[in-house]
DNA sequence: CGTAGACCCTGGAAGC
DNA sequence: TGCTTCCAGGGTCTAC
């Protein structure tokens, strides 16, 4: 479940491996991804250097020489730095070579994306633009559950079901509050709280939990997993046993404490 | 436009 | 043991 501070791993690992070098060839796996990299994107990139890695949310972009291949890992995707000319494995989507190394785009679900364009994002949660009134702004007038915005890339893009969870927590608001009923100091907290979360978390270079679903591209695990405080817990951080809300929001598992988050 | 829910996918866990 | 069912959740699409 690669989020913001996995994705912005994903893509330091990716600038001090691949930047400055040219993509030499590209291959698309038997079967891709549900939704195929278009070719017109693909073709134009051989004989280009990659000048850029960024991200946008859970979007990576790759910069070579002035066009530009999204990549998106979906639930299951996985990005891994190998020796060019390897054998693709069972769920090899995409491969991108540079001279002696590859990029390689692993994805067992086949959720994940190359080449799409960008829907409309919402604001960077580190971006000192996104902060309490812009937040505030979001969720007026807004009958959704908080934790349903809180997932909707257009209001704030990054945070998938872990930081939401978080986020929620270390705020003390339960996830189906009316977003538009916060209060104004409940808003305060819970900006603060996604800022804190999404940057720790980017620190100690992403979750990894104990299905291994994400790992750096180098093999490497995160560390951010020892600090979450309700995320795949039955007992909170607070020492409280969670609920799982039902049903469920946005069609995703919502832990919370009932005694600490109202 | 806002909201809720179905759907895309498949490995692994749980149930029988 | 081996089969079936359920679950995980990114994003997108449709119905209301």
């Amino acid at each position: 479940m690669p989020e913001l501070p996995e994705v912005e791993t994903v893509r330091r690992a990716l600038e001090s491996a691949l930047l400055g070098r040219v993509l030499t060839a590209y291959r698309v796996g038997k079967p891709t991804f549900y939704r195929r990299p278009p070719e017109r994107v693909l073709k134009v990139l051989p004989g280009r250097a990659l000048d850029g890695v960024r991200r946008r949310g859970k979007y990576l972009l790759l910069d070579f020489a002035g066009e530009e291949l999204s990549l998106h890992l979906g639930m299951s995707g996985r990005i891994v730095i190998v020796p060019d000319g390897g054998p693709d494995g069972p769920h090899t989507r995409l491969t991108l070579s540079f001279g002696e190394r590859a990029l390689r785009f692993e994805d067992a679900r086949r959720f994940g994306r190359a080449g799409c364009r960008l829907p409309p994002l919402g604001p960077e949660p580190l971006d000192p633009a996104f902060d309490a009134d812009a937040l505030a702004a979001a969720l007026r007038g807004r009958a959704a559950p908080i934790k349903a915005l809180l997932l909707d890339q257009r209001v704030v893009a990054g945070i998938g079901n872990i930081y939401a969870t978080e986020a929620l927590f270390r705020a003390g608001i339960r996830p189906r509050r009316a977003s538009g009923r916060l209060r104004r100091e409940e808003v305060a907290r819970l900006c603060a709280a996604i800022k804190e979360v999404i940057a720790q978390a980017v620190e100690l270079r992403g979750s990894t939990l104990e299905d291994e679903s994400f790992l750096d591209p180098e093999g490497r695990p995160g560390l951010a997993q020892k600090m979450l405080r309700a995320y795949g817990r039955e007992t909170g951080a607070c020492g409280h046993p969670l609920k799982d809300a039902r049903p469920r929001i946005g069609g995703r598992t919502s832990l919370y404490c009932p005694l600490c988050q109202c």
